[in-house]
DNA sequence: TAATTTAAAAATGTCGACATTATATAAAAG
DNA sequence: CTTTTATATAATGTCGACATTTTTAAATTA
């Protein structure tokens, strides 16, 4: 939980590690931001808050939002094509019968990442990856109240081809708009999750 | 040197230091794209190349505008004033006898620091802070190069102060293509001290 | 009773030894 | 002479013990 301390020595008990390989394994989730330390006090659970919430959706929708303007002026066939492919893959997963909530997340992430891929941009791809993981605490409280509700997938789903549609006509400031929308639908919903808290 | 293997045993002696602390370091150098570990092979200098400077350069040329352009929205009367405070000291040391190439850094990064600032986004200016960190080895490439030369400082300073002019006129398209042109300047010269590696 | 000091307990961070893995060298085979 | 195998050397990564610091608890004082 947010704010937890966690000691060294339970830790280690509990994954039959040594003092080395987890303070490393410490030191790769404080790059995360997942995990800070105070020198000579331990380590603790990152906190959360509305505050940072806000400000990682906020972000993550203008970064993905370049990098789709980017994409829309560097991307080509293959471009297209992946990402026709990936919207098809979501698409047909949707309307199926039983949705195993996993591997819808696997194909929506898909989704998206090839519509930015276009941009060419390791180090842009880069920094919205992390920023995803970052919300990654924040989405899945969405996903506990959003579980098998099918109404918001279906306006999910109608936001996604439109913006297939977008991308393949290349209307960039309607894509920016909408795609910078789409992010930051759940943070409302979040914000009264983390209310009740 | 980039591609070069960093020794623990040698690092530990160089810097009278114990395993634990050392591999720390690394983690955290490791993090910020300056060191890469393959397992059980060791650590290694990260790699330079031009194709690595231009993605970073673009990046960050991207990523400061996007800050701009939020601060041009939400600055208020003291994000002004700070700006304007900063415009000031750098342009004094612009034009003092003697230039300490440190100390210009510093107002340098100061000033353009100070206009960003004002997008109030806390992630936004980590990821724009470790861009800037990122670039530090081929930026002191052309400050090699480009050391005690008056001419390029004299072309930079004109940019400095339109650039400001154009935030207190709130100009985001000006001061978005301004800033673009700003930050790329030096990739071509950079380029070429590159080759000659 | 509250605040301060002192002592005990627990936790962190560092170290050097050891086991494992990779690299370099020499020997053997094709 | 080249390629493969076997051996020796060197380097990495892990562990548990130890020293230092922080936290908790008890005792003393005002």
């Amino acid at each position: 939980m947010p704010r937890e301390k966690l000691h060294i020595r339970t830790l280690k008990e509990r994954y039959n590690v040594g003092t080395s390989p987890l303070r490393e394994a410490l030191s790769q989730l404080i790059a995360k931001d997942l995990v800070i330390s105070e020198n000579q006090r331990g380590f603790y659970v990152s906190d959360i808050s509305i505050d940072d919430l806000t400000d990682i959706y906020q972000a993550r929708a203008k970064i993905e939002s370049l990098c789709i303007e980017m994409a829309f002026q560097k991307g080509d066939d293959h471009w297209e094509a992946n990402a026709l492919a990936a919207s098809h893959r979501l698409n047909k997963y949707s309307e199926s019968e039983h949705i195993d909530m996993e591997e819808w997340q696997n194909r929506h992430s898909a989704f998206h990442k090839s519509l930015v891929a276009g941009c060419m941009s390791p180090r842009l791809l880069q920094i919205r990856h992390s920023l995803y993981e970052k919300s990654t605490r924040y989405r899945n409280l969405w996903l506990k109240e959003n579980i098998s509700n099918t109404e918001t997938l279906g306006i999910n789903q109608k936001e996604h081809t439109e913006l297939l549609n977008l991308a393949l006509s290349r209307d960039t400031e309607g894509a920016t708009r909408l795609i910078e929308d789409h992010i930051l639908t759940p943070v409302e919903i979040i914000k009264k999750s983390l209310s009740q808290l």
